[in-house]
DNA sequence: GAGTTTGAAACT
DNA sequence: CAGTTTCAAACTC
């Protein structure tokens, strides 16, 4: 056992070897503790290194082992820990003449510890230094008998114990044996010490995994992999021994073991157990060892070298530090990419790593992974440096998988972890969306936004746990202190591990995140605490606004979101980014919560009572919907069918979601509003009243009842139909064309509709829906994760002022929609289709010729909506096409509008329940003849699934419904969708 | 902000 | 399925 003295406290190294137990335990022997001189220490911890013997009272062995295994570690040493090594030698002004390689640095130590004795800070410094040079090497003494493990990476902690303790038992084997067995616990992932067993006299190298010799590329991975990753558990454990220090802590662990700890850089830390003479570091430094150690892989600050030092005194050696900030760059970059999916992403973000990291060694990863808030929280409270802990947990998603220590259960964690999946759903998402959103985001938000993606991988936790301002580069303050507020706002639970527990928790994550990015833009300054829906609103629309040209609506929210961010949020939520109810008797569990109709959370902005509409009650939520959908299973569709002239195919032109019509699906029934005031759905949805329309006296500016414009829909059909007969083998121009038209006439989206005096074309409903760009989901604010509409709520928001409140489903003409297809559309089975979100926004201001447009300057009926879905993965998947329509319909939240193709004159055959209400064109004789039975629309929508309608359908007029079908997969992702509106917009 | 109106949703 | 009641938003003052 060495114990070295120097700044007042005491470093003690344990490192007697196994079987020498009655020495360590009890009293450390008053050689070790003193150790005579630093001189004596350093040359006792040479000896012993590894179980060096001070005295010859030690086994002969030791002797042995003292010489040998300096040389095996310079055998071990990689390139990357010789330099390390070297730069800490030549660092430290004992060190000079030490040479690069470890072995005649220890050599000479060996041979002449006087030399080194002029300074108690040497002995500190060598002390130490010898060791971490030891466990950078991995250095493996078999000749000891010594084991050395190295687990690649674990995940959890248990596994790591065990292992910890099968080394440690091994240990006490060779005890037995006599044999100085030398174990060496290099826990990768815990960077932390392990002071448990200070009874133990073997010293292991733990790694967290199975057990493997150490090689030189283990320890190369070992840098990479370093990481630390904090484990409360661990840290507790070892601030534990450290408070005891010269203590026996043990007792979690029986096993007398000296831990030698490196960190991924070689840092060794010495865990000495042993009741008396191990090689501690005062116990005031130690918190802060531990931390170092933890972090030194990353923070050069916190260098490694002297973390044995008695009082964390040693001077830092910048030249060290900047190496392992390398290190630490290398580590963080790779880490970051690993989690980027997309490859610029990653570029973006490595280089804005390197050069926070460069500029300061903190800390911007801080969010990057951790899904453990139990994880940061003993890093935070040791303090500083903790940031490069963070860092390093950023690499977590993957790292986590590979080195994740830490333990507890969590540790497992960050694979299974919900959010950290969660985040990666972000990511991807991102991604997804393309990546030019990605660079995007990057790009206009700088290195902050960066920060933000990664904060997606991290938890919110651990960001706000883990962010703390001082960590943070000043740059990047405001950012951190957001995301701090935003986990405030809502704090995750304890057990981060619980997947099932947090789905809601889960979408908060996503929320945060992605409040966190849109946030992050240069313009939105805006503190979190805006209410989350606005958040995630802000991100998917940032994305999808720069893809696709900017409506006039959008670019009006991008300016305004500019010059104020919080106008823009707040906007996004007064444009009914989210709904908001105020439900008393409810409890926001009927269909009267718009809330809960549109499949979200109630959230703070709500003003309803007893509201059980709330995350925790995912399950009654569930019940109720079921039992609502039990009645109606339409209940949840979207209520506005919105037909759409174009394709999504047509990216180029089409902005296409220019609807030339909406309508209503189930129709209103007003008999005093006229359809004039939001009372009537239709107006409030923006479109014009159809024959399922059971309304009297309808003056709906948007098109009434009567169906006056229909004959100039009419006429636009034909002409688009003529069109396609024309090219048929074109169909992209075609649709073109048909949408060109479909613009001139509809452009504005109401408008057009109006002035068309809103007569209902015959639509044909496809089954196809696809989804609007992300941007449109700005309602969401809180979904059923696991009820169907999961994260339905992610993407649905449309741009559109004018889309207020209900949502609209997007039928997007197919190509070659057969009025066939349209007919099945209709079908009850036809609402089945609830994934649909989004229509763009209408490019144009309607035109104002009609009384219609005026009824826009006076109120504007939120026309287009677009509501999110609960396809959660529609962030990630643009689109998504459900082919059951039954099935997605309770998914929806509340997208009232779809789009439908614009073409059909084809007649509806079915009459769909609520379907049927919406597609119905007064001009098709079909609808006529569906429309005039005023009961359609009440009628509910059948359960019978598309299938059937398409069979019949199909059968009746073709099998265009399943082509559609098939073919609607293939529609372009949102994006592309987006552009085509936009661009057809104008 | 309170009260009224309105029509959808829910219930019978 | 029709009628009634309940409910909450929209509207008015």
């Amino acid at each position: 056992m060495l114990r070295c003295k120097s700044h007042g406290s005491v470093s003690t190294v344990k490192l007697t070897p196994s079987g020498h137990e009655s020495e360590g335990e009890g009293n450390p022997s008053p050689e070790h503790e003193t150790c005579g001189g630093s001189s004596t220490c350093v040359d006792a911890f040479l000896a012993d290194t590894l179980e060096i013997c001070d005295d010859d009272s030690v086994s002969p062995e030791c002797s042995k082992q003292s010489a040998e295994l300096p040389q095996n570690v310079h055998g071990s040493c990689t390139s990357t820990n010789e330099n390390i090594i070297e730069s800490n030698k030549n660092r430290s002004d004992h060190l000079q003449s030490v040479s690069p390689l470890a072995s005649a640095f220890v050599d000479r130590f060996i041979a002449d510890p006087s030399e080194h004795s002029d300074s108690p800070d040497l002995q500190s410094q060598q002390a130490v230094v010898l060791p971490q040079r030891l466990c950078s090497v991995c250095i493996s003494t078999e000749e000891m008998n010594s084991e050395i493990h190295v687990s690649p990476m674990k995940n959890s902690f248990a596994s790591e114990a065990t292992e910890w303790l099968n080394s440690s038992s091994n240990a006490e084997k060779d005890l037995k044996r006599d044999e100085a067995s030398f174990l060496v616990n290099l826990s990768l992932k815990d960077d932390k010490p392990k002071m448990a067993d200070e009874g133990k006299e073997s010293h292991k190298i733990a790694l967290d995994e199975p057990l493997v010799p150490i090689t030189t590329d283990n320890c190369m991975d070992t840098d990479l992999l370093m990481a630390p990753q904090v484990n409360q558990n661990k840290t507790d454990d070892v601030s534990l021994k450290l408070d005891d220090k010269g203590k026996n802590v043990s007792d979690e662990k029986p096993n007398n073991t000296s831990d030698f700890c490196c960190n991924s850089q070689g840092i060794l830390q010495i865990c000495a157990a042993g009741e008396q003479g191990v090689l501690h570091s005062s116990p005031q430094s130690l918190p802060e060892l531990l931390q170092d150690v933890q972090v030194v892989s990353h923070d050069p600050d916190v260098s490694g070298e002297f973390i044995l030092s008695a009082d964390n005194q040693t001077p830092y050696d910048e030249d060290t530090a900047q190496l392992q900030r390398g290190m630490r760059k290398r580590l963080q970059f790779e880490a970051i990419e690993n989690h980027k999916t997309d490859g610029e992403c990653k570029k973006l973000i490595k280089n804005f790593i390197c050069d926070i990291t460069s500029e300061e060694p903190l800390e911007i990863s801080l969010h990057m992974n951790t899904s453990d808030p139990s994880h940061v929280k003993p890093i935070e409270a040791s303090g500083m440096k903790q940031g490069s802990q963070l860092i390093s947990q950023g690499h977590l998603c993957k790292s986590v998988d590979r080195v994740d220590v830490s333990g507890q259960k969590k540790g497992d964690s960050s694979v299974t972890d919900p959010r950290p999946s969660g985040i990666g759903l972000h990511l991807n998402t991102v991604g997804s969306v393309g990546h030019n959103n990605c660079s995007m985001m990057v790009q206009a938000l700088g290195k902050d936004s960066c920060m933000e993606e990664e904060s997606f991988l991290g938890n919110s936790e651990q960001i706000s746990q883990g962010s703390n301002s001082e960590l943070v580069s000043p740059g990047l303050t405001g950012k951190i202190s957001f995301t701090l507020t935003a986990n405030s706002e809502k704090p995750m639970p304890d057990n981060t591990c619980d997947d099932t527990g947090d789905k809601h928790l889960q979408n908060d994550m996503m929320e945060l995140t992605i409040s966190s990015i849109s946030h992050q833009t240069p313009l939105s300054t805006k503190p979190i605490e805006c209410s989350m829906q606005p958040r995630l609103t802000d991100q998917y629309v940032t994305p999808c606004s720069l893809k696709r040209p900017l409506s006039v609506d959008d670019s009006k929210l991008n300016l305004s979101s500019q010059s104020s961010p919080r106008k823009k949020r707040k906007k996004a939520s007064d444009n009914e980014g989210q709904k908001r109810c105020s439900c008393k008797r409810s409890k926001c569990l009927k269909l009267y919560c718009d809330c809960f109709a549109a499949g979200t959370f109630c959230s703070e902005v709500c003003g309803c009572q007893q509201c059980v509409n709330r995350p925790e009650n995912e399950d009654t939520i569930h019940e109720a919907r079921q039992q609502i959908e039990s009645r109606n299973p339409l209940a949840f569709a979207p209520k506005v069918v919105l037909y759409v002239s174009n394709p999504p195919k047509d990216s180029e032109e089409s902005t296409g979601t220019t609807p030339s019509s909406a309508r209503h699906k189930r129709g209103c029934n007003c008999k005093k509003s006229l359809c004039l005031k939001k009372y009537c759905e239709c107006y409030q949805a923006g479109v014009g009243c159809s024959f399922g329309c059971r309304c009297e006296g309808c003056k709906n500016t948007f098109g009434r009842k009567d169906g006056c414009a229909d004959i100039i829909e009419i006429e636009h059909m034909k002409s688009k139909e003529q069109k396609l007969v024309r090219d048929p083998s074109a169909e992209n121009s075609k649709e073109k064309l048909v949408t060109r038209e479909v613009n001139l006439h509809l452009s504005p989206l109401t408008p057009s509709i109006q002035s068309s005096n809103g007569v209902d074309v015959p639509k044909s409903l496809l089954p196809i829906t696809y989804y609007a760009s992300p941007e449109t989901s700005a309602s969401a604010i809180q979904c059923y994760e696991g009820s169907p509409g999961s994260p339905m709520n992610m993407i649905s928001k449309s741009t559109f002022e004018m889309a207020r409140e209900d949502n609209m489903l997007l039928v997007p003409d197919d190509q070659e929609i057969d009025f066939d297809i349209k007919v099945d559309t209709f079908s009850p089975g036809w609402d089945g289709f609830p994934d649909i979100c989004n229509f763009s926004p209408l490019p144009n201001p309607p035109p104002s010729n009609d009384g219609a447009s005026v009824s826009f300057k006076t109120k504007e009926p939120k026309i287009l909506q677009t509501r999110l879905f609960q396809g959660s993965s529609l962030v990630g998947t643009p689109l998504r096409w459900r082919s059951s329509p039954v099935t997605p319909l309770p998914q929806f939240g509340k997208s009232k509008i779809l789009l439908e193709p614009d073409s059909d004159n084809g007649p509806n055959k079915s009459v769909g329940d609520d379907a049927p209400e919406v597609l119905e064109d007064p001009c098709s004789p079909i609808k006529a003849v569906t429309a005039s039975s005023p009961k359609q629309k009440r009628v509910s929508p059948p359960k019978r699934l598309f299938q059937e309608t398409r069979s019949s359908s199909s059968s009746g007029l073709r099998s265009g419904r399943k082509f559609i079908l098939q073919s609607v997969p293939s529609f372009p992702p949102l994006t592309p969708y987006s552009k085509n509106s936009r661009g057809s917009g104008t």
